[in-house]
DNA sequence: CTTGACTCTAGACCTTGATCAAAGGTCTAG
DNA sequence: CTAGACCTTTGATCAAGGTCTAGAGTCAAG
């Protein structure tokens, strides 16, 4: 009745997942990955769970979360109560942290933005806005 | 009538621009600034004009230019006639860049908003939208 | 059995943008 | 004169997230 799970090599998790053989070893050295089943050659033997795991950290990179917050949350989710509070607040944490990035690159876009608008694109380098403002602009 | 523009050292420089003296030689490694007239004792000896290619440096740095781009536009500035073209061009470059990943941060926003939302904050961590969405939800 | 593809380990190396250390020479104020 | 600030060089270190190497062992097909 147990599922027969094991028997992954990691180039085949590696294939399944889309990531490097080397990453699978650094993610297990860096502790995101558990230490997985050995066979008798040293060969490390993989189950769909790590490839579950694998595609949660993928993901958790892709909204933003950094290999330590991703530590934090395979921890927290495996704390059956108390976990999902706290999933909730690092989730809102980062929710944030982005908000805030998304608003100073706003304010970079606005400023590079006018800039090219406002250059012919030909004349003398003196005369370009944009090299002017590099080079005079003066915090007003 | 030539402006007398040198004999500052490089610690007056760093103060004046804000900027810490190791990071003046790091520049100068780095091609983006030009080596310095030296004194008799080996002395970096710089004008103002070097405090205005700093000051350039670091405003094109807070508009998200990285060194190696600066570099160049520090060259293309140098170009009398074609440099203007080429510079608004590079900054129109940044500027898709920058919106590029502006859009980028928003999906990911959204992503992470709606999950958050639909969290409870409480229950059981297979009941956990965060979670399941991190663990389950493949591609679809 | 042999070949070729795969895996193992430990540790070095990469990128970016600096920052700091060590060991020594120079300059300035009092 | 002397303390202390400032200068020189080369080279190491940091954070993050991997990537690659060497040299050896293992697996599966023919």
């Amino acid at each position: 009745m147990t599922a027969q799970t094991s028997s992954l090599t990691i180039g085949a998790v590696a294939k399944r997942v889309g990531v490097a053989i080397d990453t699978i070893r650094y993610y297990e050295r860096e502790g995101l990955l558990p230490e997985p089943v050995r066979r008798a050659s040293g060969y490390r033997s993989y189950g769909e769970g790590t490839i579950a795991q694998l595609r949660f950290i993928r993901r958790a990179k892709d909204l933003g979360f950094t290999l330590e917050e991703i530590r934090e949350l395979l921890a927290l989710s495996a704390d059956r109560q108390r976990g999902v509070k706290a999933v909730k607040q690092r989730a809102q944490q980062r929710l944030a942290a982005i908000e805030q990035r998304i608003v100073e690159l706003q304010r970079v876009r606005d400023g590079l933005a006018q800039l090219v608008e406002s250059c012919p694109g030909h004349g003398k380098p003196e005369e370009c806005p944009i090299l002017c403002a590099l080079l005079d602009e003066a915090v007003p």
